[in-house]
DNA sequence: CTAGGGTTAG
C-alpha cells in the first residue's frame, strides 16, 4: 500500500472515532510528504476537521485547494451542519451552484436537512424542486430527506403526500413518517402508521419504537405505550438497544403519572444517558416532589459516567424557577453552568426572572442572549412581553411588542396580545385593552377575555367588564372563575339583581367554585389546608396566632380589614369570618406557630391553587413589615413576593 | 472520499 493510501485510511480512522489530535498529526504529515494538493486527501482532510468539530480549520483545508470537486463541496457542508450551522451549509450550496460542479444526491440530502433545520420551507421546496429538475428526487435517501424536511418545516401533508407516492419505501421512510406525525401532534396518525408498516411485514428498529413510544406519551396512551413495552420485552429487543429506548420509556411513564413505573425502568438501565435522567428528574418534579428530583440530580451528578448537559440543567432552572428558588440564584448558577446555551435555555431564564417580578434582569438577558448570536423566537418575546407586563414596565413592553410586530419571521398569537391587553389593564387602561382586542387579526380566545375582565374587577369598570363578561358566559359557560369576576364586578358597582342573578344561573347549572388550597412545608413536611379548615391538630394555635398577628399589624401600621374582596363572592360566605380562614392565612399562621420565623429562616413560602385573595395580600404585606421576613406566595397567576411592606406584584394579583 | 430516520427542556 502506497503512502497516499496510508493516509486516507488514517484520516478515515480519525474522522470515525474523532480522533482529532491524530487526525492534525497526519495532516502535518500530508504537507511534510508533498501532498498538500491531493484532491483525495484534502476532502478527507475536511470530513476530518468537520466532524471533530473544527469547522474552521475545514474551511481552511477547502481554501487552499486549487481544484475542487463535489465531495469538497459536499464534505464542507456536511461539516458545516454536524456543528450547528444550517445556513452556512445552505449558503456554500449557492456558492456550489455558481460553479461548474453540480450536486449530486449527497449534496442534496445534505442541504434538504440544513432546510428542515432552519425550519423555512419556501427554501427546502426551492430544493425539492432543484431535485426533481435533475432526476434526484426518486433516490430513495433523497425523497427520504426530502420528506423529513417537509415534517421539519410543519409541511406534514406535504410530507405525506411524498410518502404516498414514492416507489421505493425503506424503514428510514417510515421512520421519519412516523417521526413527522408524532413531532406535529399527530400521534394518532403516527400509532395507525406504526400499525401498518407492522401488516406490510416491515419489521420496527430502535428509531421506528422511539418515535412510537413519544406518540404515545404525546397522547397519554398508557395502554398503547405499556403494550409496546410489554412486546419489547418479549421479543428481547430490550436487552440489545436498551438505552436507546430506555429515555422514550421512561418518558411515557413519567407522562402518564405513572412515576413508579418510570423508577422502576430507570433502574433496570444498565447505561443510563442523560435522556433518561432528565426525563425521571423532571417527572419528580412535576409531581411536586422536588427532594426527590434534587436528589436524583445529586446522584447524577456525583456520578462519574455523566457530563451534565445543557439541556438537563436548563430543564433545572425551570424548575427552581417554579418552587421560587430564583431568590437563592440556583437557577442563575446553573444558567452561568450550562456549557451550550441555546434559544430554549435563555427563554426558560428569562420567564424564570419574569415569574417573580424581576423584569428588568428578564430585559437584561433578553439582549444578552442576542449578543450571543441567539435569535429570540414567539416563545422568547412571550417571555419577555410577560416578564414587562408583570413587573408594570410599560413603555418597555410596548417597545418589544412593537418589534415583535415588524419581525415577519416570527408568528404572533394571542397570547401575545394577551400580555398587552394584561399590562393595559394593569395600568388601568381598559378602552385601550378593549380596543386592541377587537383590532386583532387573531380571534380572541377564552383567556385573553378574562385577563381583560379580571383588569376591569381590578378597576371596578362596570362597562367594559359588563360587556366582556357576558360574552365570556356565552363562551364559557361552564367555567366558575366567570361567573365569580363578573358577579363581583356588578356587586361593586350596586347591581345586586345582576348578582342574584349570576348566582341564579350558576347554581341552576350545578356548578362549584374550586376549593381554595394552600400549602406550607415545614420541616419537610408538607401541609394543606381548605378555606375554614379546622382539621390540622394546631388549628386553635393557628387561629389565636392569625388573631394576634391582626392585632399587631392593626396597631403598628393601622391594617384594616379589606371586606370588599370577601362580601361578593358567588357563594355565600360571612365576610369576616371568611377573611380569617382562607387556606392560605391558615397556611402562614402554621408556619408561625411552629416557629419558622424563630428558626432563623429569612423567606416562608407559601402555595396556593387559586389566586391569593385581596384581603389576604393586604394582611402579607403588613406581616412581612412587623416581622421582618419575606413571603414567597406561589398562586395559581404568579409569585408574590412581599418584603418590608410592599408586594412584587405593586398591588395588582 | 461526501448522505437520509429517534428519545429529555421554554
Amino acid at each position: 500500500m502506497n503512502e497516499r493510501q496510508r493516509l486516507a485510511n488514517l484520516l478515515r480512522n480519525c474522522s470515525k472515532n474523532l480522533l482529532l489530535d491524530q487526525g492534525m498529526q497526519a495532516h502535518g504529515t500530508v504537507m511534510k510528504m508533498g501532498l498538500g494538493f491531493d484532491l483525495m486527501l484534502s476532502n478527507d482532510l475536511i470530513d476530518m476537521y468537520g466532524k471533530c468539530g473544527r469547522t474552521g480549520m475545514a474551511c481552511a483545508v477547502f481554501d487552499r485547494m486549487p481544484e475542487r470537486n463535489v465531495v469538497s463541496w459536499t464534505a464542507l457542508m456536511c461539516g458545516y451542519l454536524q456543528n450547528g450551522n444550517a445556513k452556512g451549509s445552505l449558503s456554500l450550496f449557492s456558492k456550489m451552484g455558481l460553479s461548474e460542479i453540480k450536486p449530486n444526491e449527497f449534496t442534496f440530502s445534505i442541504n434538504l436537512k440544513a432546510s428542515g433545520f432552519v425550519g423555512i420551507a419556501e427554501n427546502g421546496m426551492q430544493i425539492h424542486n432543484m431535485c426533481t429538475k435533475s432526476g434526484f428526487e426518486w433516490v430513495t435517501v433523497v425523497s427520504n430527506s426530502i420528506l423529513d424536511m417537509y415534517t421539519k418545516c410543519g409541511r406534514v401533508s406535504e410530507a405525506a403526500r411524498m410518502f404516498n407516492v414514492m416507489p421505493v419505501k425503506n424503514l428510514i421512510t417510515w421512520n421519519a413518517m412516523i417521526a413527522g406525525y408524532t413531532l406535529k401532534g399527530n400521534g394518532e396518525r403516527a400509532l395507525l402508521l406504526f400499525r401498518q408498516m407492522q401488516g406490510m411485514g416491515e419489521v420496527p428498529d430502535e428509531y421506528t419504537i422511539t418515535s412510537t413510544l413519544k406518540a404515545c406519551s404525546g397522547l397519554g396512551a398508557i395502554r398503547q405505550g405499556s403494550q409496546i413495552h410489554s412486546s419489547l420485552i418479549t421479543r428481547g429487543f430490550l436487552c440489545s438497544v436498551r438505552t436507546m429506548i430506555a429515555g422514550a420509556l421512561v418518558d411515557l411513564y413519567v407522562k402518564c403519572s405513572h412515576l413508579t413505573e418510570a423508577q422502576r425502568i430507570f433502574d433496570q438501565i444498565e447505561q443510563k444517558n442523560l435522556v433518561s435522567w432528565s426525563a425521571l428528574i423532571l417527572g419528580y418534579a412535576q409531581e411536586c416532589n422536588l427532594l426527590q428530583a434534587m436528589d436524583l440530580f445529586r446522584q447524577l451528578r456525583v456520578s462519574i459516567h455523566h457530563q451534565v448537559d445543557g439541556f438537563i440543567l436548563s430543564s433545572l432552572m425551570g424548575v427552581f424557577a417554579d418552587f421560587a428558588l430564583v431568590e437563592q440564584d440556583e437557577a442563575e448558577k446553573l444558567f452561568n453552568e450550562t456549557p451550550v446555551r441555546n434559544v430554549i435555555s435563555w427563554t426558560i431564564m428569562i420567564t424564570g426572572y419574569g415569574k417573580h417580578g424581576l423584569g428588568r434582569k428578564s430585559i437584561r438577558l433578553f439582549h444578552q442572549m442576542q449578543s450571543e448570536d441567539i435569535e429570540p423566537d414567539g416563545v422568547t418575546y412571550l417571555a419577555v412581553l410577560s416578564a414587562c407586563s408583570h413587573s408594570g414596565l410599560v413603555e418597555e413592553c410596548q417597545e418589544y411588542f412593537s418589534r415583535l410586530c415588524h419581525d415577519r419571521w416570527i408568528e404572533r398569537n394571542v397570547e401575545h396580545y394577551a400580555c398587552m391587553v394584561d399590562l393595559l389593564g394593569r395600568a388601568g387602561r381598559l378602552k385601550e385593552a378593549k380596543n386592541l382586542i377587537d383590532s386583532m387579526p387573531l380571534k380572541p380566545n377564552v383567556g385573553i377575555l378574562q385577563t381583560l375582565l379580571s383588569a376591569c374587577k381590578v378597576h371596578g369598570d362596570l362597562e367594559i367588564g359588563r360587556e366582556v363578561g357576558e360574552t365570556l358566559l356565552r363562551l364559557d359557560g361552564g367555567n366558575p372563575v366567570n361567573y365569580v369576576m363578573l358577579s363581583n364586578i356588578y356587586a361593586e358597582a350596586g347591581y345586586w339583581k345582576e348578582c342574584e342573578r349570576l348566582r341564579k344561573l350558576f347554581k341552576m347549572k350545578g356548578l362549584k367554585k374550586e376549593a381554595g388550597r394552600s400549602w406550607v412545608e415545614i420541616d419537610k413536611e408538607v401541609h394543606f389546608f381548605y378555606n375554614r379548615d379546622e382539621t390540622h391538630p394546631l388549628t386553635e394555635k393557628i387561629h389565636q396566632k392569625l388573631k394576634e398577628m391582626e392585632q399587631r399589624i392593626k396597631s403598628e401600621i393601622g391594617y384594616v380589614h379589606g371586606v370588599r374582596f370577601a362580601l361578593h363572592d358567588v357563594e355565600e360566605e360571612s365576610k369576616e369570618e371568611s377573611l380569617r380562614v382562607h387556606s392560605e392565612k391558615l397556611a402562614i399562621g402554621l408556619a408561625l406557630v411552629c416557629g419558622e420565623v424563630e428558626k432563623g429562616h429569612k423567606t416562608i413560602r407559601v402555595f396556593k391553587n387559586l389566586r391569593v385573595c385581596g384581603d389576604c395580600h393586604v394582611f402579607i404585606k403588613g406581616l412581612s413589615k412587623v416581622l421582618k421576613v419575606v413571603f414567597l406566595v406561589r398562586d395559581a397567576n404568579r409569585f408574590h413576593k412581599f418584603e418590608n411592606g410592599l408586594c412584587s406584584c405593586g398591588d395588582y394579583w
